[in-house]
DNA sequence: TACCAGGATGTTG
DNA sequence: CAACATCATGGT
């Protein structure tokens, strides 16, 4: 058992365990009694669960067995990528304050940070899997995914999967996933970054190094990649705040929410409200989806 | 039943 | 280059 903690400031531990647990179908994570866990597969291959929570100004990170020093450090750099934790929020706050759509979401979802997806290729597998497709939908294809090809470990009587890695993944054929409801299309794509990846010729250290247009070349050149996933990759990964996914779907229907009209903006009409987030266009994003989450959750019922 | 879904690619005019 | 057709099926 290790144990360690990450000093926090201007985020919140409730929101963002809010965001995590938006999707019943979601596997690769669990989130009880205000803790989330998560089954991971640390550099050296080996399996760790995570216990986080939060006390006071801190996040708690506990792991399931002894985790030498080295890597300590690389689960608190981790830990510190998966939540945005770096991130200088009053920035995009301050940014905000006079935007008539985001100004709101900025008090009421205060020390939300973008959940990010700190693994490359299960960015680009939960990319790739959403597109055109309703959420519902892409949560059970990814479930089976997760199922078919990752590893697994019982917590709180509960199933957690490790994201399948890109080696399982390269070795197998679309008609591997085609009885699963994966398109032809789908399966190559993803099997495809697979392959790319051992291959070497997409590397997740190497895109890191690299200016936002660069990396945005880099990924929209794979095969299933256009601009929409390459922005949802570049904020879900890299963190880059620039990012716009401005052809989602989401974000058309939380402004559509946010909105008097009673209608979705045209590009051109998203263009004109994202002038004011400009450099912070990721995070507006983000709450927005965040928000109409919650809007959605709430009509359920 | 028709239309929409956290799009991308390939073809056509 | 812009406009279509196609993918492929679940959800509402």
């Amino acid at each position: 058992m290790t144990s360690f903690t990450i000093p926090v400031d201007l985020f919140s531990w409730e929101e963002s365990i809010d965001y995590l647990n938006r999707n019943p179908l979601e596997c690769t994570h669990l989130v009880k009694n205000h803790r989330v866990y998560k089954l991971l597969e640390l550099p050296d291959a080996s399996l760790a669960l995570l216990q986080l929570s939060q006390k006071g100004e801190q996040l708690v990170v506990e792991t399931n067995k002894q985790v030498a020093v080295e890597m300590q450090q690389w689960l608190k750099a981790y830990v510190s990528n998966w939540f945005d934790l770096r991130r200088d929020l009053s920035t995009f706050y301050k940014q905000m304050e006079q935007d008539a759509l985001l100004a709101p979401l900025c008090v009421r979802y205060e020390g939300l940070r973008i959940v990010q997806i700190p693994d490359l290729f299960e960015a680009l597998c939960w990319a790739i899997i959403g597109q055109q497709i309703n959420l519902t939908f892409a949560y059970k294809l990814r479930l089976r995914l997760v199922e078919l090809y990752g590893e697994s470990e019982e917590i709180e009587g509960q199933a957690l999967y490790t994201f399948p890695n890109p080696v399982r993944i390269a070795g197998i054929q679309p008609e591997d996933l085609r009885p699963y409801q994966f398109s032809q299309r789908k399966a190559e794509y993803i099997i495809g970054i697979a392959q790319a990846i051992i291959e070497g010729r997409l590397d997740q250290q190497q895109l890191a190094t690299q200016s936002f247009e660069e990396a945005h070349r880099n990924l929209v050149n794979l095969r299933g990649v256009g601009n929409w996933t390459a922005n949802y990759v570049l904020m879900k990964t890299y963190g880059h705040c620039q990012a716009f996914p401005i052809e989602d779907v989401g974000l058309h229907n939380g402004i559509k929410l946010l909105w008097e009209h009673d209608r979705k903006p045209t590009l051109e009409e998203l263009k004109v409200l994202a002038k004011s987030w400009e450099g912070w266009e990721a995070y507006a994003t983000f709450y927005i989806w965040h928000h109409l989450m919650k809007w959605e959750r709430e009509a359920k019922f």
